[in-house]
DNA sequence: ATCCTCCCCTAC
DNA sequence: TAAGGTAGGGGAGGAT
């Protein structure tokens, strides 16, 4: 049998589609004979709702069909989920009641008793099933109250809600209007916990095997079948918690935020041991509900330092016998140790399992169970019959029987949305599921799904253990405790949660080029959340905005998050939570984060010799040397603006533009074209002439006699650039930045031969100069995006990035010289070129106009240092400072008069700021090396965010 | 076909 | 009182 039948048999796609509008209409006209032949006394109880009826009903469809379109209502017959307000149901399966949640569902008694009643009866008396919150205080207020006809019971109003729940002192001062609300949030949350703890592992796995390349792999991928382990502590957190807490290991634990005190508890049990688990607790329970069934339930707190060193100790037996780990969580790894069993059938692999549970158990004080099998699925499953305290291997001659005794929900993967729509398929065991054809399966869930379906059904997976895949997306998001009165303190949110954001970009350190922003807003009928402070019933947004390069800038996504939850209009009042993900990030050699740094610091002395790694060299600082303070010298500034703006390309720079951007040049500069043999003029229509436009002479713009400015390099290509942006910068600097380019060209023998990356941007102007004076995660962060190879001993050296295909290595990140760009081979020139190409719409908004990234209620509020804002003022203020400190300046200060810099530029206040930096620059000339550090720092970050802003290199 | 975008789903 | 995060896989459906 073929498995692609085409699913709708005979008829063609097109014909398919012709064939349900031909039906729709049908149908319509059978609604219009059905309203004509109707009664027309008949009162119009169904007016403005939308009715749909699914499944089975009593009385049946076509007799509620009628009753409904004879009383005015909307009969729909497909679910559209614009139009329809009320579903008609007797019973739903398992995933309708979930795909329903969001309408009023109700039983056909209620269009019946409404005609009979001849009034339109409250709805919610005919609630079907448990879909919604409240639903008995709802029928039971209705009752009592005799609502009026109206179907659904008044909404609720965000603010109304918000006013209640905040009345409470406690509430309020936990809640997100509290300015270190999302600093304490992520500092409590076990779930951020445990996204981190996973991507530092995996990173710290990757990192391991960077370093030292395995030896292991190839026989593994050799050896005929695999050996693959699942360790996996028993309830972890509760087990470490117990550790310390002897006396409580024979009565029910569980790990919660509540102390259980409160009579119904709505918080959340993480883990509980398996004492409570005989009561019926469970991991995910509420507190409250939990005592019901355990009275004698004891609640220990969370300590999450705790758990991170145990997970090291773990981490580190593991990495004893082999890198070739899958890093699953803070207390669950997969490994394959292939190459470390040689005779499984004498039970080699069962005699490593209890070794290493053994080891594990004598470092940590926890049990951890271990899984065996042939591949990845089957060792999880192992590790489930494993449990608790033991090991189990699936023996490949077995895998039937083994398989049988599972339940659907048990097969990693197929979680309560997939398992729903099996059950509704009539499948509820492995066994039932082996029965269902892979067409079958791959035609209801997918290609992809429906195969691996087919397969866990049969003990079959293939996948490798995923160990080197780099990080694809960075974001932060909350959505507990999130309430709002104002648009300023949601503002003042949204700073927070970006701030979060950047830092941990940062840390990694990575940049991205697309910003999501996800708001969670209370749903239309939502009342507050049973979990306390939760977000209740909630409409989820997305919305998402790419830039034309990648940042890391709190200002820059600042700026485009604001702008997306603008356009997304929701009540403030009714947001219910937020959060903001990085994703396109650039590709860049990210080796030693941090995590690696931290997780060298757990030492178990027994096993950090056995580690087959050293632990890291720390970063070195060196010499302290200043980046070069050159003079920004401004040349004569042209009296007259034309009415475009003038600019000069040198001829084969030009040249190398993509068609379009050379039009937009056109379109916004008086172009002339320099440095061509003899002529110079305008060019012609870039479209009709690639090839050398005949040039005018113009004997005076002889553009390599600018004013010298930088060493240049690290330029973007011209077709980063942003016309707009270099028009909104000051005459001065966008001579500079177009005498750079013209360096480019004249020096550029030299320049690519001697040193391919001088100074310029932040991003690559500090590599092997920075002073140990700077703030230590300053110094990491530069010094790990260096490409320098140096005698020093960086990150860079320790974990060099594979570069197999000899082409130099591209960082979307990094301005990518002419130079450089002439190296490479010239398909991957022009993808380099693609991929910097203006998006002239974006740039638009991006660069043109900033709007102050302002919430709702816009208040400009000049930017303003020590509350000074006019430039003589603000000088007071820097001389003062500098007096204060005459040797060594507070790093604290020299942030805050950072940001205030950097706040001018994004203002696009650059020439205070130019003028402000050089001021202070001049004030701190002999103050030595300290201050001079701290002012290229500031120079640094000041050029970088000009890049971010302007998108073109100034060096300030 | 193959990409991209916008979701949903899953796991811990 | 309470801390419902986060990364990645994949499907649907549209653009190319």
């Amino acid at each position: 049998m073929d498995d692609h039948d085409d699913p709708y048999g005979a008829i063609k796609f097109g014909e398919f589609r012709k064939y349900i509008q031909n039906k729709q209409s049908k149908l319509k006209e059978q609604e219009d004979e059905v309203r004509q032949q109707g009664d027309p006394d008949a009162l119009p109880l169904f007016q403005g709702l939308s009715i749909h009826i699914n499944g089975y009903t009593e009385p049946p469809i076509n007799e509620l069909r009628r009753l409904i379109v004879q009383h005015a209502g909307d009969y729909q017959h497909y679910l559209k989920k614009s139009k329809v307000t009320h579903i008609i149901a007797t019973n739903l399966t398992y995933s309708k009641v979930n795909e329903f949640r969001a309408y009023k569902v109700v039983k056909p008694a209620w269009i019946t008793d409404s005609v009979r009643e001849k009034k339109l009866l409250p709805w919610t008396d005919y609630r079907l099933g448990k879909l919604n919150h409240g639903q008995t205080e709802l029928a039971f207020t209705s009752i009592k109250g005799k609502q009026p006809e109206q179907p659904a019971p008044s909404a609720p109003s965000g603010e109304a809600l918000n006013k209640t729940l905040l009345a409470n002192e406690w509430s309020r001062q936990h809640s997100s209007m509290h300015p270190d609300f999302v600093k304490r949030y992520f500092e409590t949350s076990r779930l951020h916990y445990l996204s981190t703890w996973k991507a530092e592992l995996k990173d710290i796995v990757r990192q391991a095997r960077l370093k030292s390349p395995n030896t292991t792999a190839d026989s593994c991928l050799s050896s005929p079948t695999r050996v693959i382990m699942h360790i996996d502590f028993d309830c972890f957190f509760a087990s470490v918690g117990l550790r310390d807490r002897p006396e409580l290991a024979q009565k029910p634990v569980a790990v919660a935020h509540g102390k259980g005190r409160q009579d119904n508890s709505s918080s959340d049990i993480a883990s509980c041991n398996y004492i409570a688990r005989s009561f019926g607790v469970r991991n995910g329970m509420r507190v409250g509900s939990a005592q019901k069934v355990c009275p004698d339930l004891q609640i220990i707190p969370y300590e999450f330092e705790k758990y991170r060193t145990v997970t090291e100790v773990f981490y580190n037996i593991l990495f004893k016998y082999t890198q070739e780990i899958q890093a699953v969580s803070v207390d669950e790894a997969l490994i394959d140790v292939s190459a470390l069993i040689a005779h499984p059938e004498v039970g080699e692999e069962e005699a490593f399992a209890q070794k290493l549970r053994q080891e594990i158990k004598e470092a940590t004080g926890c049990n951890a169970s271990v899984g065996i099998g042939s591949n990845i699925l089957l060792a999880r499953l192992a590790t489930k019959k494993a449990k608790p305290d033991n090991i189990y291997c699936c023996k490949s001659d077995a895998i039937d029987e083994f398989l049988a005794g599972f339940h659907l929900r048990d097969i990693p993967r197929v979680g309560y949305a997939l398992c729903g729509k099996l059950q509704d398929m009539n499948v509820s065991t492995v066994g039932d599921l082996a029965k269902l054809s892979l067409s079958v399966l791959q035609s209801r869930f997918g290609n992809k799904t429906g195969k691996m379906l087919y397969e866990s059904a049969r003990g079959k997976d293939d996948r490798p253990l995923a160990m080197d895949q780099p990080r694809q997306s960075v974001s932060a998001e909350v959505s507990w405790g999130v309430r709002f009165e104002t648009d300023q303190q949601l503002k003042a949110f949204m700073d927070s949660l970006v701030e979060e954001v950047c830092q941990r970009l940062k840390a990694i350190p990575t940049k991205g080029r697309s910003i999501t922003l996800k708001v969670m807003v209370r749903a239309k009928h939502a009342e507050e959340a049973l979990k306390h402070m939760g977000h209740g019933e909630v409409d989820v947004h997305n919305k998402t905005t790419l830039l034309d390069a990648p940042t890391d800038q709190q200002s820059v996504i600042c700026h485009h998050a604001s702008r997306l939850l603008q356009s997304m209009g929701c009540l403030t009042t009714d947001i219910r939570g937020l959060g903001i993900q990085i994703q396109k990030l650039d590709q860049e050699d990210r080796s030693g984060s941090q995590s690696k740094l931290s997780f060298e610091k757990a030492k178990t002395a027994s096993t950090s010799t056995s580690l087959g790694h050293e632990p890291e060299q720390r970063l070195c600082t060196v010499d302290p040397s200043p980046s070069t303070s050159q003079r920004v010298t401004t040349p004569p500034s042209s009296s007259i603006h034309p009415a475009k703006p003038k600019m000069s390309v040198q001829f084969d720079v030009y040249e190398e533009l993509p068609l379009d951007i050379r039009q937009e040049l056109m379109d916004n500069y008086d172009l002339v074209i320099i440095d061509h043999p003899d002529i110079i003029s305008t060019p012609p229509t870039p479209v009709a002439s690639p090839s050398p436009p005949p040039v005018s002479p113009r004997p005076d713009s002889s553009v390599s006699q600018m004013p010298s400015t930088q060493p240049l390099a690290d330029l973007p290509t011209w077709s980063q650039l942003d016309p707009s942006a270099l028009l909104a910068l000051p005459l001065s600097m966008q001579q500079q930045v177009l005498a750079a380019y013209g360096q480019i060209r004249a020096g550029k023998k030299s320049t690519s031969s001697s040193t391919r990356r001088p100074p310029l941007t932040p991003s690559s102007s500090s590599s092997s100069t920075t002073t140990s004076r700077h703030p230590p995660n300053r110094v990491k962060k530069e010094s790990r995006r260096s490409k320098h190879p140096s005698k020093n001993a960086t990150l860079t050296q320790l974990y060099p990035t594979p570069n197999r295909s000899g082409h130099p290595t591209l960082d979307v990140n990094d301005e990518i010289s002419l130079e450089v760009l002439e190296q490479l081979p010239p398909d991957l020139r022009k993808e380099v070129i693609e991929s910097y190409r203006l998006k002239p719409n974006q740039d638009k908004q991006t660069t043109t106009t900033i709007p102050s990234a302002q919430l709702p209620a816009p208040e400009k509020k000049p930017t303003a240092l020590m509350g000074k804002t006019s430039v003589p003022d603000v000088r007071l203020v820097l001389q003062t400072w500098v007096q204060e400190y005459p040797t060594d300046p507070d790093t604290k200060d020299v942030a805050t008069v950072t940001k205030y810099l950097k706040q001018l530029v994004v203002d696009k206040d650059l020439e205070d700021a130019q003028l402000l930096f050089m001021h202070l620059r001049h004030i701190t000339l002999d103050c030595g090396d300290a201050w001079a550090s701290a002012v290229a720092l500031i120079q640094s970050d000041l050029s970088q965010q000009v890049l971010e802003t302007f998108h073109v290199p100034i060096q300030l």
